[in-house]
DNA sequence: GTGAAAGCGCTAACAG
DNA sequence: CTGTTAGCGCTTTCAC
């Protein structure tokens, strides 16, 4: 399955009659090799077949070219992007790419980044589930980049919440709800607090009122509890912590009868996959989710360079704008 | 961000009072080491922290405890499921997983393969798009698993297509249809090909038409062209190559104003995520996508081991079942 | 059952 | 600019 013997700088080097550091040198520090012995260097290892050995550049150097990326649970949507903007970015880098995935569990997340430690540079946390403290420990030991999270001195990439919530308020405003209800993520999170932060500043704003009912399981699934919740507290606006929720919502409100927008607005958070195609389409918040991914690794990549690049943006705020489908009409004629 | 120096065996070895190479066998070999002695080097290792590292246990054994799988392209909500069962699975047996994205091309897919090549004891290829003949070149150097795909000799896992697309055909057949159209992804695709075939084959025995068009690309956007294709081949049932394809067909569909499923019955396979709520909702073949990772890796890591075990499966062939929903009913008559 | 010694393949001083 | 010399941290014969 393997080759019997691997070509090694040594072979490399004795059949370009130089010394295996200058093999060395030819691949990792062109500039400090004579051009010409370079050259000369490099087609004798082409012509051997040479690749150095990633494992053994990494023990020796410390730096393995490879980060990890962890990320709650790849059955959502929404982190395709983040996932695929951060692969790109680290492969045109030419650093491997490492996913795993902490099952929304704190310590699964903590696990992960102890087991991967050795093997990797960095890591890109997507909406970690871990809290602040033990967050900042680990930063203290590891590189970290956060997506969508945000912790005091942290690098960290995040879509714009504040405006988008803004947008949202604007948006039902305009059609003339009165109030609004947020639907919930689990209140561990931190997105879903700074959601129903910027909603409820954003409705004291417009003289609108806001009501937080949950937390809700952010999927699909928990939409008929959420969706039973809303109905019950009258609302005519709902604004469900992300599409998955938002789906879930407009489901169970179509077995109930419920007339969407008619009846009840509905919004969402992230554009993701099918939130075009249900039925009704989804009003959302969308961000440059791919961007986010890319951004994340930047920032890692100038991280561990030796010389941390002090103008290197390390909190990154990506702009959202809300994408306005049908979920979302004229708020009901109170006379009725 | 480093620890000043991290522990090794030899810090281990001194303070437990043993040769370096007792702790090394203490945790890899356990059972070549004195049972006290185990628990003492382990109990020290403890103390003061020690893990092995993962790099120099990979350079000087060989095995790196880590494996890629490569994917044509996250974006398809298909391979959700392969990904977090391999993913799942590799975690459990305390594997790194390396995930990579081949963009759809064959170059990038071999391009990948040797780049990690050495980083990686084996490889699960999802739906990889390269030639028989390449892959069975890399087979003889990497450790390579298919997924949706066979090569002739290498191992594989596959959902079953044959049968599946018989209860494709049958389930139009009891409709009253009398032939179909299949709308076929790329002509390269394996998949394709083997789906055309069980399609034809089944459409055969039913005393049914068959025909494919295309090829289309195997995505949303593909649906445009592909609704067009077979409206103007007066088609009454159409089978998309995939459920993102046949999610654009039927909003094209919907966009022409043919009713589906009283004008046209539209199938497709996967049964991905938002299948369940476009409208109407998908028909489509459901596979156990999870279940296809996990193994992949199984197999994966029993022919790491140094004696690849002749009795475990190298080709299996996971069961598929068509789930009924609102997109095929029966043929309309003929009459009007 | 345990220790000593020799590397795995590479890079990083340090000379020259 | 290039060669020499040590290891990085671990595993693996080979003795004892």
């Amino acid at each position: 399955m393997s080759s019997p013997k691997r070509t090694t700088v040594y072979d490399v080097a004795r059949e370009a009659g130089v010394a295996a550091s200058t093999v060395s040198r030819a691949f990792s520090n062109p500039r400090r090799v004579n051009a010409t012995t370079r050259r000369h260097v490099l087609a004798v290892a082409e012509r051997l077949g040479y690749h150095p050995s990633p494992l053994a550049t990494a023990l020796q150097s410390g730096r393995t070219a490879t980060l990890a990326m962890l990320v709650p649970d790849i059955a959502n949507p929404h982190f395709f992007g983040t996932i695929r903007g951060a692969e790109r970015r680290a492969t045109a880098a030419d650093i491997t790419f490492i996913l795993g995935f902490t099952e929304e569990s704190a310590d699964t997340e903590r696990d992960q980044i102890e087991r991967l430690a050795r093997s990797v540079d960095g890591f890109v946390l997507a909406s970690s589930r871990m809290p602040d403290s033990t967050t900042a420990d680990l930063a203290r030991e590891h590189n970290l980049v956060l997506v969508n999270r945000e912790v005091d001195g942290l690098p960290s990439v995040v879509v714009d919440n504040a405006s988008g919530s803004a947008q949202i308020v604007d948006h039902l405003a305009s059609l003339g709800h009165r109030s609004l209800v947020y639907l919930s993520g689990p209140h561990q999170s931190w997105l879903a607090g700074e959601r129903w932060r910027a909603l409820s500043a954003g409705a004291g704003r417009r003289g609108m009122g806001a009501t937080r009912l949950g937390p809700f399981p952010p999927q699909v699934a928990g939409g008929g509890a959420a969706a039973d919740a809303a109905l019950v507290s009258g609302a005519t606006a709902v604004v469900a912590h992300n599409d998955l929720l938002a789906i879930g919502i407009l489901r169970r409100l179509a077995e109930r009868g419920v007339q969407v927008p008619e009846q009840i607005s509905v919004v969402g958070y992230d554009d993701i996959f099918g939130a075009d195609f249900c039925v009704p389409a989804l009003t959302t918040l969308a961000g440059p989710q791919e961007e986010a991914g890319r951004s994340a690794v930047e920032i890692l990549l100038t991280t561990g360079s030796a010389r941390a690049d002090p103008e290197s943006p390390r909190r990154v705020v990506l702009p959202s704008h809300l994408v306005i489908r049908d979920s979302t009409g004229p708020a009901p004629d109170p006379g009725r």
